[in-house]
DNA sequence: ACGTTGACCTATA
DNA sequence: GTATAGGCCAACG
């Protein structure tokens, strides 16, 4: 496993309940600001990770659940969202901006107070 | 081996 | 404000 996909699943571990974040802002912080689309290719390979990974609380930059179709149904990443205090609603995610919790930001800010 | 596709993002027009 | 274009890299047929 390339250590790009394993700093992809432990960042996204590292997203707290209720809270989101975008496949972008985990690609800047891991230094691919432009390769997005691999974070979105890990994810599909977070399923065969032993490990449970959070990919509902991963989003696109519009808030949208595009990732949905990828699990078992569609409605159980909408159902893992609101499990967890997540309002989703017409397959977007409600207050986007106040819920999103960027890693480059949160992560590297208790690094630094550390 | 090549072309297409994809859980995306940014930048122009 | 929507629309189109380009870029990125890995997987699939």
């Amino acid at each position: 496993m390339s250590d790009f996909y394993e700093k992809v699943f432990e960042v996204v571990r590292q997203i707290p309940v209720g809270r989101v974040t975008s496949y972008g802002a985990i690609a800047r912080y891991l230094g691919s600001a432009q390769s997005s689309r691999m974070v979105g290719w890990a994810m599909n390979l977070s399923h065969h990770q032993e490990k449970f990974v959070p990919a509902h609380r991963v989003v696109n930059r519009n808030g949208l659940l595009t990732g949905k179709i990828h699990f078992g149904s569609p409605n159980e990443m909408q159902e893992l969202l609101e499990n967890e205090g997540i309002a989703v609603e017409n397959d977007c995610v409600t207050d986007f901006e106040k819920l999103f919790w960027d890693p480059m930001k949160e992560l590297d800010l208790e690094q630094f107070e550390r």
